[in-house]
DNA sequence: CATCTGTGTTACTTGCGGTAACACTAATGT
DNA sequence: ACATTAGTGTTACCGCAAGTAACACAGATG
């Protein structure tokens, strides 16, 4: 029973899916998040069964999607944290990183955002479902990585624990809602605007002084 | 020819569909999100042609109904946003006005930002829609909306239109991001998290120390 | 009195997620 | 060699939700 030995059937399925995999990929990426199953195994030369025989039901192959790119992303991310360079330097590439990515495939970044529906489909079962549960998972996973970096290397007193998840969490949600207002404005260059958060995240909010004798106040 | 003369027929109009909303608003407080059109009918006694004719379609009656919400949370961010106090008071306050809300009605929060699917349903129409055409209006209301406090009342200097923009952006990224994470583990208590994030906007990561000599760093 | 406006219905179409039930092919084990 | 097993694939169907006729009725309006 060595679950290791992958006999030559299993190895074909994977391949299989692997293609299925690819297939869907390229509809998602035409069609956007709404890709109907049926138009996946159109694009994958087959029919709707073989989908639900290898990913389960529409949340498993969606999951399966996200996974390939949020890891891959994920990888990009942590190489720009990684670099040897000041903390500020740092910081700056990885937003730049991030920024790049949505802007260089917009349609699979809407596709992990704002995965339509997804999960919980069946409301004949039983399943409660909390809030939160329906919140695209690459927001959590970088929020945690985010967090687990600061920790390791930032020292913030006896708090540090909790501190560095909200701030990972925190910053990740104004990377991200500052990049999708910025893909779908562009209201500046990403240099512009991976300056203007590290700014922000420098301080400069609490560092800038009022405005006096405005016009009207 | 007087708009704003109004017959009664119109005016019972209004009515219904006011009493529509409430009863469309009371099961999506019930179901979240995914309540159905039939479900909104049955529950406001009638039958489904009748939603259809107050709202158009679905992501209609959807906007009317966020609209309300959003409209009602807007005004109390005002309020904070406004007081006579400090800077690092009032967006504490803010802050925190904004978590009570979304702690104390999550279904409505969660209909607010994860709005299923929402818009764009019509695949054999024309209409394109561009990337974050999905995105929840809420938050790019509260985005725009605190870009014009922070250009109102700082002193930001000659980039201050974009600067404002993108911090607006950022900090209710930031925000929503840590508030949904925060919903959904609930790891701490509302005052420390609203803390903990105002520490970060005044500018404690840049000023952090370097963990030196950490366990096997 | 006719008309227009709004309320309401039943019955339908379309499309999608998901599932039987069945046929075929090739690696596998005795 | 032969049955078994695991995989690929099909057609035809169910259930459900969005959305749409087509039609009946009541009351304000001219």
């Amino acid at each position: 029973m060595d679950t290791t030995q992958r006999t030559e059937q299993q190895r074909s399925a994977d391949r299989r899916r692997r293609e299925l995999l690819e297939a869907a990929d390229r509809v998602v990426l035409r069609d956007g998040p709404q890709a109907s199953m049926n138009a996946i195994a159109a694009e994958a030369g087959i029919t709707k069964p073989i989908l639900y025989r290898h990913f389960g039901d529409k949340s498993g192959l969606y999951a399966a999607l996200a996974t390939r790119h949020t890891d891959a992303l994920l990888d990009s991310l942590r190489a720009a944290l990684d670099a040897p360079a000041d903390r500020r330097e740092r910081v700056e590439a990885t937003l730049d990183t991030y920024l790049a990515a949505i802007e260089a495939r917009p349609q699979v970044y809407r596709f992990l955002m704002h995965p339509a529906e997804g999960s919980q489909s069946d409301p004949g079962s039983d399943q409660g479902f909390d809030v939160g549960k329906h919140t695209a998972p690459l927001l959590r996973r970088m929020g945690e990585e985010l967090a687990q970096v600061i920790e390791d290397r930032l020292d913030l007193g006896p708090e540090s624990q909790q501190l560095a998840r909200v701030w990972g969490h925190g910053i990740v949600g104004m990377m991200h809602a500052a990049g999708d207002w910025w893909l779908y404005e562009r209201p500046c260059s990403r240099a512009d605007l991976v300056r203007i958060l590290a700014d922000l995240l420098w301080g400069r909010l609490a560092a800038a002084g009022d405005k006096v004798g405005g016009p009207g106040f």
